[in-house]
DNA sequence: CGTGACTTTGACCAGTTGGTCAAATCCAAC
DNA sequence: GTTGGATTTGACCAACTGGTCAAAGTCACG
């Protein structure tokens, strides 16, 4: 039987290996396309030894969804309502940009999912993310009372922040295959930039 | 045996049911995920008969695809080179906006299978969206260098409004468990005009 | 009607998949 | 090095999956 309280030195080991591979191929896949044989390969494990270490294909799933929540929501953690109004934001765009960038795989497992209903993830998704999503509406909501930045709607404006960063790894294949041999992220900052520039600088 | 010349009233019916429950079927739950039995159910056939109709899941797929592409790309086909180019990035950006409303299924299945690569999707994507993705590039650039909108990259500008728009049908789960009882559709089309009539309209 | 083509289906098949289990092997601490 | 728990695995299973097939049923039309 798996020690749960005292992990040994193999079992964190292969507990990480193992997940791992299941972010490449479930990301890759989706959770249905996605087998445990696979993962196993990927790991270098055999298939049994992977049901030791998690007694389920979904148990694998969920585990790895509780590790990454917390860092994929990082960027959103760290705008400082004491900041300066648009340079945060710019801020938080630039660094939502390069979760993309550096994490392309969470991005797809996330989205994976949320295309397909979110079946295993809508209980995560609607704690967790709606409470920050409502603490930081909150502090937009100040910004553009006190004329910081230009008034709009806050959620929407988040969701076109996730929207047009995580379209650079979810959409990975058609933006590279519509760009050629130039790199996505070259000009990506750039634009993201001059455009929540010029819709959030105030008329004054 | 199936006669693909004049279809029959029985074939034209059952084609059209087939292709309906698969849109529904693949849409929710991935090529891999969706089953030729779920389809047939969806269907109100049995899944021998399916297979009478279309040789294999394959082949549904790829019928159903190659009936959606055209569709899906006739809002970017309607942008005419001749008009009010504000006016018409704006009309563009609207009707995308309208497809994620009226055809979400549709969406979400183009995004399912790019998320996960587009490994059935490739071929159709690198030419009928390349091409015509280079002809609006073109009408694009020719505005920006006339000034009749801001400078910008182009391509990265119709990124974004994939991004933005299909965001409301692929994410719509996400979206409306953050957003309540309010309808996102309410909302985002002043989103997205205030957004890009920002962006776009030029200094002067 | 009757007849030939079109349509439908129950039974079936081989391959895959998630998961089990008892036996074997490994490892750390005494 | 012995011992007891931790780890690994080959063999196996039941359920599911895409697909086949021969036989039965249905339809249009002369």
């Amino acid at each position: 039987m798996l020690n749960e309280r005292s992990p040994t030195r193999i079992q964190k080991k292969n507990r990480a290996a193992i997940l791992e591979a299941a972010l490449e191929v479930f990301s890759a896949h989706g959770f249905r396309g996605a087998t445990v044989d696979q993962i196993a390969n990927q790991a270098g494990l055999s298939k049994p030894n992977l049901l030791y270490y998690f007694p389920s294909k979904d148990a694998m799933f969920t585990a790895l969804l509780s590790e990454l929540l917390d860092t994929w929501l990082d960027p959103m953690r760290e705008i400082d309502a004491s900041g300066d109004p648009l340079e945060e934001i710019l801020a938080y765009v630039q660094r939502k940009l390069q979760m993309s960038r550096d994490y392309p795989r969470e991005s797809r497992l996330f989205a994976n999912e949320i295309v397909q209903g979110a079946p295993r993830m809508l209980d995560a998704l609607s704690t967790d993310l709606r409470d920050l999503l409502q603490e930081k509406e909150a502090v937009l909501q100040g910004w553009m009372a006190a004329g910081k930045i230009n008034q709009t709607h806050p959620k929407h404006l988040m969701f076109s922040i996730w929207a047009l960063t995580q379209h650079y790894a979810d959409f990975d294949v058609q933006v590279r295959m519509l760009m050629g041999p130039e790199d996505p992220f070259d000009a990506a900052p750039e634009f993201l930039e001059t455009l929540y520039r010029r819709m959030l600088t105030p008329k004054s």
